[in-house]
DNA sequence: TTTGTATTTTCAGGTGGCTGTCAGGAAAGC
DNA sequence: GCTTTCCTGACAGCCACCTGAAAATACAAA
């Protein structure tokens, strides 16, 4: 695989430079928005990992200037403990994942291997789950060939469940995925999106696993 | 299963406690190392979560002093991001596991299943007991491709008995497995969940053994 | 900036499932 | 027979969960 790697933390930017290279991938390292861009005109790369606070601009902008041109690299952010605000938007505009720093490198490799099996091959893929066509990249999902759309939140609960088929998953562990560590939710959200989920998209696949959490089944 | 943790930090201790519980484990929880030592020799746990710095002692001291008195119970060690040669020496001292604080809770329970997976002795999270096909992952059982669902409660007793095959179960044994310290049980509680267990999965391979307790039977 | 719309979050009322307890009866052992 | 131990149906209280709707917030367009 080729990556490119959009950092501007000189010592963190070393680090995973050497990670990966380890690990037997290509990558360009680069530290401005410019820069990437120069980078993407020329090359194709399998996967970017796309810092958010840049010299030359905020790496959110980067992100949805590729998209709105149909590029449907993956993308991974990462981004600082404190930028919760800047992680959703960032799932908005089309990030495949995020990561918050400071993380573990072998946290790091789990997410890269997990993005490029999931886009193993294929460019596009569309996956179905049941009756239901789903579009990672685009964010889109298809029941019949009606369209469903799901809201920034919606998606990323379902996202939870697509990366774990058949687990059952805690209220917290969603948490987790949705918001990041520390940002304490008080209320029921996560019951409410499930309702949301269930009302969009259910039949049934949905199911409530009483005092641990839910668990989505794929048939 | 039932657990050990021993933390200092309040705020982390409480959020790990409210996890573990919520995914239907027992875990004790103490602040230091006399308390972990007092908890180790009165009972039994299937997996310690530790911290290492501790206002009484390093907890790697303790770690050596567990296994060299032979104790096999596999041990999580909580690190924080700038000591990592304990983290080595950690490893080195006989630990299964490590994690790097601040750590994503979904994280802890991954590892937390992958250890005790890895303790039972099954790579495999799919077993099998007579006619019935058991995911210790996903806490899901099925017979005869029909699934069978267990409450928090009737899982964990199910569990405490595929931990210990053949072997007879004391009710107070039980009751260990499923209650934390304190929260004593002064009815018939598990006699009535041996029934409803046996209701919902047995064919007779739930036996009693009178006076002494239960022994599940896997042929 | 202001306005209007979509989304997110919170709140509150209602529902049903789970849990622990008890009591009466059955079974085992003496 | 009697005593002890175990089984299990029933039940009340609790708590997890669901969901409509309102309030707060973010976002896009004018």
């Amino acid at each position: 695989m080729r990556l490119l790697l959009v950092e501007d933390a000189e010592g963190l930017g070393e680090v995973i430079q050497e990670q990966i290279t380890e690990e037997g991938h290509a990558i360009d390292w680069v530290q401005s928005i410019s820069h990437a861009q120069a980078c993407l005109h020329t090359t194709h790369y399998d996967l970017m990992l796309l810092d958010l606070m840049l010299p030359d601009g905020n790496g959110i902008d980067l992100l949805k200037k590729i998209r709105k041109s149909g590029e449907t690299t993956p993308v991974i952010i990462l981004t600082a403990r404190d930028q919760i605000s800047d992680r959703i938007k960032g799932l908005n505009a089309g990030a495949d994942d995020y990561l918050v720093k400071p993380f573990d490198l072998s946290e790091l490799s789990a997410r890269i291997a997990a993005v490029a099996r999931r886009y193993a091959g294929n460019p596009n893929p569309i996956i179905k789950i049941g009756t239901l066509e789903v579009d990672l990249t685009r964010h889109f999902i298809s029941r019949d060939g009606v369209s469903i759309n799901l809201t920034a939140r919606e998606w990323a609960l379902f996202e939870a469940f697509i990366q774990r088929p058949g687990t059952v998953l805690s209220k917290s562990q969603l948490e987790d995925h949705l918001y990041a560590f520390g940002s304490e939710i008080e209320s029921n959200t996560i019951e409410v999106y499930i309702s949301r989920l269930r009302k969009k998209l259910d039949r049934g696949q949905l199911e409530t696993v009483r005092g641990l959490g839910y668990r989505m089944k794929f048939s």
